[in-house]
DNA sequence: TGACAAAGTTAGGTGGGGCTAACTATAGTA
DNA sequence: TACTATAGTTAGCCCCACCTAACTTTGTCA
């Protein structure tokens, strides 16, 4: 089925998306050996999620062409995509953690975490905002509270 | 090597640690066809499993045998479990997720998150109880904003 | 234009994790 | 004690996602 209905993807089929996504040009156009690189796959893997893909309907490519999205490989991705960046700003602008490991984070958690969650922290996101707005700086206030119990406890960990 | 270095866990390695973490009785065993049940997975995945954990150190058992966790193995599912519950009451009582939305999305996402972020996680739950008992009701509040935002807009989504 | 580098593809292999079907132990009961 | 149901194992298969090595295509430039 070419435009199949919205089958549920695997993480990776996700990243690869993403990627695409990202490094779209002006005309939504990527190489292949881009996406390879981003990702830190092999260029014969990119090869193989690239069928993949097409085979779902989600990429529009044709062998030693460019790639593009398809309007509904387009829409998932745009979805990946704002699953990371509402994930990345909580971590950062609530939780208050260092902007690199909050995107690594968010890269992970991203495929794990369905719409509705997503779509309330992007909620707390914004009230954490609304309420810094009314002179109430919550994340401010959150970062001397971990900082005053993490500066007690050791914290060690076995994973 | 039986006695190895903690080795990073595949998530579904994790989720049998987790499992018999959770099932063991007063002596800490549990049977292999309750394992698969939990999982829902087939009896024999089970087996593989376990000769797996095994290999690795982290599980005691013998064919036909009950099953128990090694003391690594019982560390390692500590931190699972422990992983879990935070996010699960940070889904819950801050974001106010539905009980089994919020334990099924902790499931995926105890996998993805590091100890960092699971700690500071843990931090802002307590933040916020703090909070409660000075008579500031985050979580409350944050509720009311969402619902007021969420009648608004519709709710459709790609994934 | 022809030669060469870079990009892309194919073939074949590995490892993880799951499945079914068929077999073997174990345990409970007539 | 023998029979049978249940639990556990093994063998063999599949799919996903990656890899390397070898090949083909494309594009650049002397």
């Amino acid at each position: 089925m070419a435009t199949g209905t919205t089958q549920k993807l695997s993480a990776s089929l996700e990243d690869y998306l993403e990627a695409i996504f990202n490094l779209a040009d002006d005309e939504g156009q990527t190489r292949s050996k881009d996406i390879a690189t981003t990702l830190g796959v092999a260029r014969s893997s990119v090869t193989g999620a690239l069928q993949l893909l097409r085979s779902k309907g989600l990429a529009n490519y044709e062998r030693y062409g460019s790639v593009t999205l398809t309007s509904q490989g387009r829409a998932v991705a745009r979805e990946v995509a704002r699953k990371h960046d509402i994930l990345t700003s909580f971590f950062v602008d609530v939780l208050g953690v260092e902007k690199e490991v909050a995107q690594r984070a968010a890269c992970q958690a991203e495929h794990a975490l369905g719409s509705e969650i997503i779509g309330r922290l992007l909620s707390f996101v914004d009230y954490v905002a609304a309420r810094g707005q009314d002179g109430c700086d919550l994340a401010g206030e959150f970062r001397l509270f971990h900082g005053r119990r993490s500066a007690t406890k050791t914290k060690g960990s076995v994973l």
